[in-house]
RNA sequence: GGAGAGGUGGCCGAGUGGCCGAAGGCAACGGUUUGCUAAACCGUCGUAGGGGCAAAACCUCUACCGAGGGUUCAAAUCCCUCCCUCUCCGCCA
C-alpha cells in the first residue's frame, strides 16, 4: 500500500521501479480512481462548509425567533447533495484501497534484478559441508529409524503434511526454541514475547498477509480468526495504531511461536519429512527501528539468524534475493540456506527482510521525535524480520549433518545442556 | 452461554442537539524567575485529507470523540448494527 499523495506524484516512476513485480497492478484504473477521489473530495468539502454555514445561520436565527425554513429547506438539498456525492466517494475510495493493499512494496535499489530464484545471488557462505563415507541419508529414514519422528501416526490424527516428534526428537526440538530463544535474549538484545497465535483480519493486513494471500491462511470457521502462519504477524501488530517516541526506538523481540500454512499449491514438493509442514515451530526477530537505521539493522538481524547455525555448527549460505523472488511486502530478503547433506545442496532455514514502510503504513505504527525540536514531526517506522531460526528445518539439518554410520545422530555441543546432558541420539 | 456497565486528545476527565476540535487537570516542550534542583508564572501542545505557496514556515477549508450506518437544517450528544474493555453468574485449563 502507498501513501496516494506519493504514489500520484511519482506515478510512473513507481510503475516502473516495480517492473516485473507490478504486473497485476491495474495501473490505469488506479490513476483514474486518484483522480476521482480529489474531484470528489473536493466538491464534498465544499458542500459541507456550505451546509455548516446554512446550519449557523439557522441557530442564529432561530436564536432571534425569526423564521428559518428557507435556510432549512435550502440546506436539506444541500445535505442531499452531500449524501450522493459521498455515496460516490465512498465506492471509489473502498475500490482503491483494496487496488493500493494489492501493490507490492519496492525493491530497494540494492536488490538484485531478475524474475525467479534462479537470479538470487550468493551473497557469502560460511563453515564446510560434512564429509560422510557412505551416501548420507535423508533425516526422515534417520528419524523414523531412531523412534522420534512418526508420520504414519501423524498422518492418522490429522492429515499430511503433519509430524509426531517423540522421545529424543521432542527434546530436541525443545532444546533448539530454548537455546535459540536464551542466545538472543542474552546476547543479542531482543525482548522475549509470547503472542497469541490467532489473529484478526486487520493484523493479517497491516503486515501484507490479506487481502492478496487469504489462500495461505487457515481460517477459522466460526469467527474472521486465522492461524497465524508466522509469528511476524503478531508481533508486528503488538505496535498497530501506535505512535512511539523517538527513543523508544529501536524496539527488538523474539518470539517463539508455531506457524500454520495451507501450502496451497504445492502439491507435490517436499511430500516427505519435516521440510514442508503445515504446522512447524519457529523463532522470530523482529524490529521497529528509525528509516535512517533499517538497512543496517537487516544486516545485524541476518547476523543474530547466523548466529544460531554457527553455534549449532552447521554449514549455510546467505543468498540476497532478486527482485522477482522478494516477498510481497518486503524491500530487500536475505535467504539463509542451511547445508543439507541428502539433497547435496542448500535450503531456506531463514528468511530475513526489511519491509521499510510497507508495513508499518498499514499498520499505523508511526513515531516522533521529542516536541518542540525541529523534526517532531510524525513518520513511519521502517519494520524488520527474520526466522531465528525455523525449528523444524534445524532438526532436519541435525539429523542429517550429524548422522553416524551406525544410525545415532551427534548431539551440537551447545545444545547439550538443555537436552539434560544427553550428548548423542540413539535407538530407543 | 446469561445479566449489567462502559469506550472522548499522550494520560485523567467534563460535556445529552447548534456558539464543541472539544472545558479543566496531569504529562511533555519553549521561556521567565533561580547559585543548582524544585516550585511558581507565561506560552506552545492532535492526526489526516484538500486548496493557496517554487518550497519550508505559514494561511485556509474539510474530516475525525471505538467502527460503520441512520434521524435532523444541524450529532461527541438521539436511533440501529458491529467491535472491544470491565463486573457478576454459569462452564472450563
Amino acid at each position: 500500500m502507498y501513501d496516494l499523495r506519493t504514489l500520484r506524484d511519482n506515478f510512473d516512476a513507481i510503475r516502473n521501479q516495480l517492473g516485473p513485480r507490478g504486473i497485476d497492478v491495474p495501473w490505469d484504473n488506479i490513476r483514474t480512481l486518484i483522480d476521482q477521489r480529489r474531484s470528489l473530495t473536493g466538491q464534498a468539502e465544499q458542500l459541507r462548509h456550505e451546509l455548516k454555514k446554512g446550519s449557523e445561520d439557522v441557530a442564529k436565527l432561530k436564536r432571534e425567533g425569526r423564521p428559518a425554513d428557507a435556510s432549512m429547506v435550502a440546506m436539506k438539498a444541500v445535505g442531499e447533495r452531500i449524501k450522493t456525492i459521498e455515496d460516490e466517494l465512498r465506492v471509489v475510495e473502498e475500490t482503491l484501497t483494496n487496488l493500493n493493499l494489492h501493490i507490492p512494496n519496492l525493491p530497494h535499489p540494492s536488490v538484485p534484478e531478475g524474475k525467479d530464484s534462479d537470479h538470487n545471488v550468493e551473497t557469502r557462505r560460511w563453515g564446510t559441508p560434512p564429509s560422510f563415507g557412505t551416501p548420507a541419508k535423508n533425516h526422515w529414514e534417520i528419524g523414523e529409524a531412531l523412534g522420534i519422528l512418526d508420520f504414519d501416526r501423524a498422518a492418522k490424527i490429522t492429515g499430511a503434511r503433519f509430524a509426531v516428534l517423540m522421545g529424543a526428537g521432542a527434546r530436541l526440538e525443545r532444546a533448539l526454541i530454548n537455546y535459540m530463544l536464551d542466545l538472543h535474549t542474552t546476547q543479542h538484545g531482543y525482548r522475549e514475547v509470547l503472542p497469541p497465535f490467532l489473529v484478526n483480519r486487520s493484523s493479517m493486513t497491516a503486515t501484507g498477509q490479506l487481502p492478496k494471500f487469504e489462500e495461505d491462511l487457515f481460517r477459522l470457521r466460526d469467527e474472521d480468526f486465522f492461524l497465524i502462519p508466522t509469528a511476524e504477524v503478531p508481533v508486528t501488530n503488538l505496535h498497530r495504531d501506535e505512535t512511539l517516541t523517538e527513543n523508544a526506538l529501536p524496539l527488538r523481540y523474539t518470539a517463539f511461536t508455531p506457524c500454520f500454512r495451507r501450502e496451497a499449491g504445492s502439491y507435490g514438493k517436499d511430500t516427505r519429512g519435516l521440510i514442508r509442514l503445515h504446522q512447524f515451530n519457529k523463532v522470530e526477530l523482529v524490529s521497529f527501528v528509525k528509516p535512517d537505521q533499517s538497512y543496517e539493522e537487516l544486516e545485524r538481524l541476518t547476523g543474530h539468524a547466523e548466529a544460531i547455525l554457527q553455534g549449532l555448527g552447521l554449514h549455510y549460505r546467505v543468498v540476497t534475493l532478486c527482485a522477482g523472488d522478494t516477498g510481497f511486502s518486503a524491500a530487500k530478503t536475505y535467504d539463509i540456506e542451511v547445508w543439507l547433506p541428502s539433497h547435496n545442496h542448500y535450503r531456506e532455514i531463514s528468511s530475513c527482510s526489511n519491509f521499510e514502510g510497507f508495513q508499518a503504513r498499514r499498520a499505523g505504527i508511526r513515531y516522533k521525535g521529542l516536541s518542540g525540536k525541529k523534526d517532531a514531526r510524525m513518520e513511519f517506522v521502517h519494520t524488520l524480520n527474520g526466522s531465528g531460526l525455523a525449528v523444524g528445518r534445524t532438526v532436519v539439518a541435525i539429523l542429517e549433518n550429524y548422522q553416524q554410520p551406525e544410525g545415532s545422530v551427534m548431539i551440537p555441543e551447545v545444545l547439550r545442556p538443555y537436552m539434560g546432558g544427553m550428548d548423542r541420539i540413539k535407538k530407543e
